[in-house]
DNA sequence: CAAGCTTTCTACAACGTTGTAGTCAACGTT
DNA sequence: AACGTTGACTACAACGTTGTAGAAAGCTTG
């Protein structure tokens, strides 16, 4: 019970392509013909075959957000402001989790949806230059994050080394001298952690405070689980900082839960802090200090810069925009004052 | 440079319809014709164009999974089982955000991508059986949740009230006699809240327990801030709770948060129980009891069901689907054990 | 070795839409 | 009165794919 153009054409009485005039807004259609259409589409109920207005036009509406994971809050909440931005376009997004697993992340980038979206916005762990280079046939692309700089593709980023030096420099700040960092990563995946512990090593150097092995735990993934573990393994080492900077706001969660187990007191013996800003911490006990990107200005960033390559600046050279973030000071590091 | 079926026809000098019949597959192709179209295909990195297919076939491969907000934790992990069984039949997913505003909900009810989703997922607030009737003009849907109960539509639930009951009787057996229930809702988006409450009353009656309006707490949305506020109204008002149950677990994290700022301590003084089992209960300080909904057996029953669909028995009568549920009890109303 | 089947391939039409080119009438200008 | 312009509409082709029908060649069978 589907009914097409042809369908209403029939029943208004006029030819097919009057009726996509009108379903369209083109001007000149007498009013009492645009009137007998409508009252035939509205009778018919007619909706128009995406496929086939696809088809003719070359283009689908539909873009394409591929994360990580969809239950990382902080992918959860960039994806909401992706939705709401790409709206302001008519566009769909279609997200799409690579689990952070490079061959998932290939298979992604090299377009195995091809011809279903317009654009992509990529937030990619593990892919590299090369990966990218292949694939892709003309589908513009914007990156997330700051993997693959030398790339062929538009980016948005955040200032990862000053946001995470101001972070750290915070803690300086607070009097706290061994200050531990959690999530360090030696993988090519770790760019992110690479950029946040060079922020890190900045501000103790700038504050004459000497750099300590011992007080950097690496952290595979940076969930809530690997924070606690991180901290658990510090602790029962004997390692005792009086501060822990955590290169993600979930790991900070962990950090708190395995202070708070062995009876560490946040802030007093120990301050938090983490980054991402999500939700989440504005409500942990204590509420989180963390670095906050502006995620909704990323994410109009990323759908503007991909409004433009589809509006035909299709070989312009790629750009690299960066988003402004700040520090969301709060209780784990400034206590319930 | 984005080539046609016709490119590598010219290529492989076959005619355009055995290179579809390679690229799907087709038996009867010689195995060096196939050979060189496949070479060809691979010269020119042909990838079929998604919109003239599904305008042949009349299917798209893509099912519409929608949702209140992505960023509450439990429809983000939802997505991700949802997903993850999409994969199984080859389909992909694409995620709506509704904000659980009855005209957007009905928006999307009504099919706006009509033709471009072959299968809805929909997980509802505030739409009603009336909303459904109308739209939706032959594109199989799945209700998840257990509003519209007398709908046209396929149906997977959990047993609510047997599990409201379950986990309030959990408390009962703990010797609590004063349990508040956070997040009451009297507007008819509450069918989920009205479910729990009855589960709750019913625990309370089969303990002999007096039911106590003023342990009843309303919460027009269910986030963090409605939790906290919920418990502070209780507090401030002098009413004392010797355990709370929240009728999800972002408000269960709420109200732990504020227990902790009234220096109530948990589960000594107040037990706290929630329902969803969210990533974060599992590390929240205590980590929460709470009701276990089998999400992944969700996911995969309203992916069943839509296959079932599309797989031609469009006129069966509606479904519903029970999956299961247990009770995951944690520090929040056991301690530190 | 004729008749019938199978294998391998092709030509054509169709899916539902929109851009292009065009028709025809009404209008305004010279 | 002839001309160009504009408005309102239509016919047709094309987007890239696949189902149908069928042709040509090879194989089996009595």
């Amino acid at each position: 019970m589907r009914h097409r153009l042809k369908d209403v054409a029939e029943r208004a009485g006029v030819s097919v392509k009057t009726v996509s005039n009108v379903v369209n807004g083109y001007a000149h259609v007498r009013p009492d013909t645009r009137a007998r259409v409508e009252q035939a589409i509205a009778e018919l109920n007619y909706r128009p075959n995406l496929s086939a207005r696809n088809l003719r036009k070359g283009r689908t509406g539909v873009i394409a957000l591929a994360v990580p994971e969809l239950d990382i809050p902080y992918f959860a909440e960039l994806a909401r402001h992706v939705v709401t931005a790409a709206a302001g376009y008519d566009w769909t997004v279609l997200i799409d989790q690579t689990g952070g697993a490079r061959e998932q992340e290939r298979v992604v980038a090299a377009g195995i949806r091809d011809h279903l979206i317009d654009g992509l916005i990529f937030s990619p762990l593990a892919l590299t230059a090369e990966d990218l280079a292949g694939g892709l046939d003309g589908t513009p692309m914007v990156l997330l994050g700051e993997r693959i700089d030398q790339g062929p593709a538009d980016h948005v980023v955040i200032d990862n080394v000053a946001a995470a030096r101001e972070i750290t420099a915070h803690l300086i700040g607070l009097g706290r001298r061994r200050i531990a960092a959690i999530g360090a990563q030696r993988t090519p995946e770790g760019a992110s952690a690479r950029l946040r512990l060079a922020g890190y090593t900045q501000a103790l150097a700038a504050a004459g405070i000497d750099y300590d092995e011992t007080l950097v735990a690496p952290a595979a993934a940076w969930h809530r689980a690997d924070g606690a573990a991180a901290v658990r393994e510090l602790v029962t080492n004997g390692v005792r900082p009086d501060a822990v900077f955590c290169f993600n706001d979930t790991l900070a969660l962990g950090a708190l839960r395995t202070l708070h187990e062995h009876g560490l007191r946040v802030p007093e013996e120990v301050a938090v802090a983490g980054f991402d800003d999500i939700e989440d911490g504005r409500f942990a006990m204590p509420t989180l200090t963390t670095v906050a990107p502006d995620k909704e200005r990323i994410a109009r960033l990323a759908v503007e810069l991909l409004a433009g390559r589809l509006g035909g600046e299709r070989d312009a050279p790629a750009r690299e925009l960066v988003a402004p973030y700040r520090l969301a000071l709060r209780e784990s590091t400034l206590g319930r004052g």
